[in-house]
DNA sequence: ATGAAAGCGCTAACAA
DNA sequence: TTGTTAGCGCTTTCAT
């Protein structure tokens, strides 16, 4: 042990008066093998405790062909935490959870593309480079959360790397995939709105590019029929984008219309800022002349009114995504299946956003 | 260069006709030492490219001694992008300007204590741990946003490994750090509030426990004596947590006086939250009843109506502390001094929040 | 300008 | 149960 350095097992094997493999086996032997007996092991740990001794951890990532590493590829290209709540609490429960198991999560963008900052000779761009930065890193396993195409997770999964998309799989490449159903939270929040009294009940959220975009329309399509009652067609209002101002548009739009809902379901946190925005503008004060709904329940709570929501279980998700990469790198012949296809729950959260609606209908436009 | 794995240097020099400690030169060498002429390089880098070769980087960090990571210990424990806009923020930008350095974040939360988790022996909590886990990640720096107290920082600078302190520094232990000043910014609000005609400014924020938060109300406190105003001792509500509802139970009070001040500055973007609210709740319009103001600018902009803030250069402040821990790591001898302490600007930007105070000025609560 | 050789600190056969 | 040995893929003197 230099100055400076961190001792190393062989310091500590000395001071023990065992073998540096000991020592090893010590600290990193699997349970199957117990090879070291209780006496040895007590002395090498109290040894090691005096000196401080911990394995390298680049040393063990060198030897056992493991990185440790798992690359996180998120939805969007994230800018604020306003425009994309989900994905970075996702990160950050995906960050806790590979913590705590001895993974660390590296963030790549598709687009941002890191990597030809750093090689000059590369200059062809995108998808190519994401494979590639995520090869060169030899990242243990790759999460992607909404990949915009197929094209990038079938290249990182045809490269034998363990891969889980987790929200928005593109369902054409057959990865692990954990998802979220909506319709248990769509549903009760359907029901606690019709409950209340509302029978005209808008959507705003978008359409059929995604399908979990068109799962969460459906669902709340069906959980209106559940209650016997048919959308509006025109009060299905789809953004072209997941953006507070799309958003924002739409809800102006829906308020011009000669019979207004009066409720609106805003499939996601983002969305729900430009409906408040747009009501808050047009006066149409919440919840007494508006009962608002959102999906994501990652801001809902904070805003004015708290927002009723339905949440996702991102924990949980970031969670399992973890699990997932470390049971596909380690696999146990009994728990092979099961697990390649985990659909969570979601839950509706009731707060201050809704009331009956107000008797007097008429349209304020 | 076996099944599934990558091709090693070996590989490539066989493939090339040279040495392997060749191929390192090409990929690695330091340009003090050309050592590689111009047709090997050449003859290298194609059947490098040919085989899809790039250096392995955790044997380059095994023998280099560097785990090109950079532990990032922030604020709080982050719960959600509304408690903790701007730790969520910082914690984006570090990465990605880590990334394109090469380095890597791994974010520790203090009290979250990992390590304990996974090493049954380990029984003593927080502040020691910290410290062995990044040690024991071998860490090549650390980045610390606003440490609650200086023990943890001391102990990680007394080890050796280079450290940064940003935004919210704790003074005592003599760090790097890179700090922002709030001056400019909150001068340029209160002048923009004063030139709209306010004369009473509240300010919800912190007291004086951080320097960072005293230094917000001193900055606020000198930018009103510009315009020969006097602070109503009253109406600077200091709430004792950075949380909404802090916010919102000192808003509550503000109204419950029985002058009302015209315009509040809340010192902080979740802080605004909860004057929102209580602004809401109290049916004061923003801006027509009453102006608002920010700190931060990482909700505000999508908030209703969009709050003019004082926004921090949280990129540059990324940007800055990762090239800082590089340029620790690898003195040059002109750069040493000057770049220890870097303070950075704010700057105001209006938005729809403000506007003239109304004549009308009885109170209502 | 290039090659040979010695490790970085650890894990995993294989021996003993 | 423990020790010996051979690398993981790379960087870096030191020869040539």
């Amino acid at each position: 042990m230099k100055k400076g350095s961190s001792p190393t097992s062989v310091d500590v094997a000395k001071q023990a008066g065992v073998s540096q493999a000991t020592v090893s086996m010590v600290f990193s032997g699997r349970q199957e093998r117990v090879r070291v007996s209780d006496a040895t092991r007590t002395r090498v740990l109290a040894v090691a405790a005096a000196l401080g001794y911990s394995p390298h951890p680049l040393a063990q990532a060198l030897r056992r062909q493991r990185s440790g590493i798992i690359g996180f590829v998120p939805r969007d290209q994230r800018t604020t935490p306003t425009m994309q709540p989900v994905p970075f609490l996702l990160g950050l429960h995906l960050a806790r959870a590979a913590m705590q198991r001895g993974y660390h999560i590296i963030e790549v963008g598709a687009e941002e593309n890191p990597f030809v900052s750093q090689v000059s000779q590369v200059s062809q761009v995108s998808q190519e480079t994401l494979v590639s930065f995520l090869q060169s890193r030899r990242v243990d396993g790759v999460i992607f959360d909404g990949p915009e195409t197929a094209h990038d997770v079938e290249r990182v999964f045809a490269s034998g790397v363990p891969v889980v998309q987790v929200i928005r799989p593109q369902l054409t490449v057959s990865t692990a995939t954990i998802t979220v159903d909506p319709a248990p939270g769509i549903n009760a929040a359907v029901a606690h709105l019709v409950a209340l009294g509302h029978r005209a009940i808008a959507f705003v959220g978008r359409g059929g590019s995604y399908p979990v975009d068109t799962l969460r329309l459906d669902s709340f399509v069906a959980a209106l029929a559940r209650h016997a009652l048919a959308p509006d067609r025109d009060a299905l209002h789809l953004v072209a984008h997941y953006t507070p101002d799309d958003a924002y548009a739409a809800t102006r739009a829906l308020l011009s219309r000669p019979v207004r809902p009066t409720a609106i379901f805003a499939a996601g946190d983002n969305l729900v800022l430009g409906v408040l925005r747009a009501l808050h503008e047009a006066r149409v004060r919440v919840p007494e002349a508006m009962s608002v709904v959102s999906y994501d329940d990652v801001l809902a709570a904070d805003l004015y009114p708290p927002i009723a929501s339905v949440a996702q279980p991102l924990a949980e998700v970031g969670e399992r995504a973890v699990a997932l990469i470390a049971a596909l790198l380690d696999p146990t012949p009994s728990e092979e299946e099961g697990l390649r296809h985990l659909v969570l729950a979601t839950r509706f959260i009731a707060r201050a956003s809704t009331q009956p609606p107000q008797s007097s209908d008429g349209a304020g436009g």
